[in-house]
This record gives C-alpha cells, structure tokens and sequence, in this order.
DNA sequence: GTCATAACGGTTCTCCAGTTCCATTAAGCA
DNA sequence: TGCTTAATGGAACTGGAGAACCGTTATGAC
C-alpha cells in the first residue's frame, strides 16, 4: 500500500470541482475583497475544513481557479483578413467582459493577481495562453503580406485587449462592441504602421 | 456660537493630511488588500478611532486619497509635434507604474476601485482629469493637420496608456520605456489611419 | 474483500479588525 | 478671554475569520 499515496480520484476531485464552481460564484457576488472562504465552503457543500487546509487563503483558492480556467481554451476563428481577425477576437473580449457572470469574475481575478504573486503567476500563465491561441492570425497577415515581416504577433494580439481593459479598471467606460472594433481597428493601423516590429522607428 | 459648525481648519486638516499620507506608505508597503486602518492610524500617529469614524472603511480611505491626488496635476509638456507629445506622456505614465513607490500605489488604488463605488468613482474622476490635460496636444495635432478632423483626442491620449496599464494588470510583462515607446507610436499611428474619428470605418 | 491511510468534516478555540462608550482637547465665535 | 461643542483619543467590548484538534469517510493497493 506504499506510505505517501496519492488520491486524486473521485472525492478529491469532486471537492475541487465543487469548491472551484463556489469559489467563481462567490467571486462574482461579492468580489475579490469580501470573498469568504466559509461561504465558499458552505456553497460548496463542503467541510470548512477542508477549503482552508487544500487551499489555504483566497489568493490561493483564486490561483488554483485560473489554472483551470486556463486549461478550459475557447476556440479561435478564422476569417481571411486580419481585421476580421481581431475584431472576432475584440468582440470576444468584449463579451466577456461585459457579461453580467464573466466580466466581475475576470475583475475578481485580476485583483486577487495583484494581491498574491501565486495568483499574478497563474493569471499571467493563463493570459499567455490565450494570447498563444490567437498569435496565429497576426503571423497568417505577415505571410499574406498585410504586414511587415519581424513584427511582434502577441503585441499585436495584447494591442487589440488594452484599451478594453483599461476600460474595465481604469476609465470605468463602457466596454462595448464600438470600443471592440475601434481597439481592433487601431491595432490593425498601427501593426501596418509598423509600431510592432523589432527595429520600430516609423515615424 | 451657532450650533453646527463645521471645523475643517487646524487640527483636522492636520490630521487629514497625516492619515492620508500614513494610508499612501500603508498601500505601498502592503497593498490595498491588506490595508489595516489600526496600521494607518499609528503610522500617522492619530488615534484608531479617528480613522475609523471620519473613513469608515480602508476603500472610503483610499477614495478620499484619490480626491486628494486628482487635486495635485503634473504639468504637461508641450514639444511641437504629436508624436513627442505623446511619446512625453508615455514616458510618464511608465515613470510612474514603474516607481518603486508610486506603482504599488497606483495598482492598491485601482483594486480599491473595484471594491468599491465611492472609490471606483475618485479613480475616474482621477484619470477624467488627467486625460483632459493631455487632449489638447492632440487637438493641436489636428490644427497642424497632423491628424483628422473629428478625431477623439482623450480616445487618443486613452490609447497611449492603454499598454502600459494591461502590462501592469494583466499581462505582467515589464512596462518598460520600450513599452512607453511603442505605446505613443502606435497610437499616433492608429489616430492617424482614423480609428478614434466618430464616423469609424477607415479599413 | 480487507487494510492502511489520504482526505474530509464537525467542533472548539484564539485572535484581531471594527464598534461603542466616554473622557479629553482644541477650533470657532462672542 | 471664556464658553460651546466639534473633533480627537484611549479603553473596553464584540463578532467573525481562520487555526487546531480529532473523529469519520472512502480511496487505492493488495
């Protein structure tokens, strides 16, 4: 029976599951600030216990969210053209973060990551996954000729979510289809414009 | 002596100023999330009371930091063409998210943003006034005929901080002047391709 | 099926953030 | 200068988050 087995099977995972669909309800109601781990534990159906031995505090309950997140991907479109590219990919940001359940989980989270270096890394990982997904599209432009070679795709893809971001935590602005497509449109101009590339001095 | 009389003057401003300064080393030091108002009171050598009664809470605290930082405007600089402009107030934001000290403030007081409405409100009002600072270098750009008629210029000077701020929050990526650079760059860019004109569809 | 133990869960205890109460200080006015 | 009371400050009180303890469940190996 070997000291020291691991049992991920079954209960473990259930519990996790369970703690984890708590956890981002919670996060919603309430936000990051007053998430309660007994709250999360009764939602949950589950022992207190339990919730503060396997994840300890908040921080580490929300880290342990994004990992799973992360490994849930949504699927990239493809149009022909670059625009049609990103502004697929703003608009899909846009939902999100306008969505009534999305939008104050991603604030919940993106507060938890500057609050805990555990959480920060598995935001981080999860944004460079997402950003991976649709770097494609940019390098699909390059070798159609629509921009210039050496141009940095992840930029050009993280150009497209800023300002929708910014909007979300800094400006308080609606998040809305125009400022999708107008954050799309402008990344498009400014990726031709060669403000991506390595050697930038366009101007 | 008139029976309500408010008295703002002396003591209580003296005692403003110390708190709000105390909160500003607190939020450095620990972040939004770990704001104690005990701490704040001592550091500021005031009594826990005090603290508690005229700010309630650590996010009505840092609202009412926000208020007192708007008040305070940096001067803008003024070189003769859009892209230095632009490129200047780049390079200030990044000076700032980058400080050892005024970085960590920035990122306690946009999660404190999110917490809570009062706070959420001072931001707003916080960067409404620092925007509106910086547009008219782009409506003078638009007077030299550097840009379009038409043209959104706090959408623009928005545009340029829009990176920065993602690194910081969301991606982690360093915000370097690189980053700064690019940002003013691809803004001017994109304003001048016509993505931030009310009748968008420059593609 | 049986066993060892990983993992869960209820109860109790502890500690501190936040409140309440009242005494003390000093701002503002005559 | 003296009076009223706004505002501060110390001390005791309270509620709930999080830790500790130990009994219970059920997983995984044989």
């Amino acid at each position: 029976m070997t000291v020291g087995t691991i049992r991920p099977g079954g209960r473990t995972a259930r519990v996790r599951a369970a703690v984890l669909g708590a956890a981002a309800d919670a996060l919603v109601e309430h936000g990051f600030a007053h998430l309660d781990l007994a709250d999360v534990a009764s939602r949950a159906e589950v022992g207190r216990t339990t919730v503060y031995r396997r994840w300890g505090t908040a921080a580490g309950l929300v880290a342990d969210l994004l990992t799973d997140m992360a490994e849930q991907s949504s699927p990239r479109v493809e149009t022909g053209s670059l625009l049609e590219d990103l502004r697929a990919n703003a608009r899909l940001v846009q939902r999100t973060l306008a969505d009534p359940r999305q939008g104050p989980l991603f604030r919940a989270v993106i507060v938890a990551a500057t609050c805990d270096p555990r959480a920060a890394e598995a935001l981080h990982r999860f944004y460079a996954v997402r950003i991976a997904e649709w770097a494609p599209c940019v390098e699909q432009a390059v070798q159609r000729a629509e921009l210039p070679v050496g141009i940095d795709a992840e930029e050009v893809i993280r150009a497209v979510s800023a300002p929708l971001y910014y909007r979300l935590l800094i400006s308080g602005d609606s998040v809305d289809t125009d400022a999708a497509d107008r954050a799309a449109e402008a990344a498009v101009a400014a990726a031709k414009a060669g403000a991506y590339t390595a050697d930038s001095d366009p101007a």
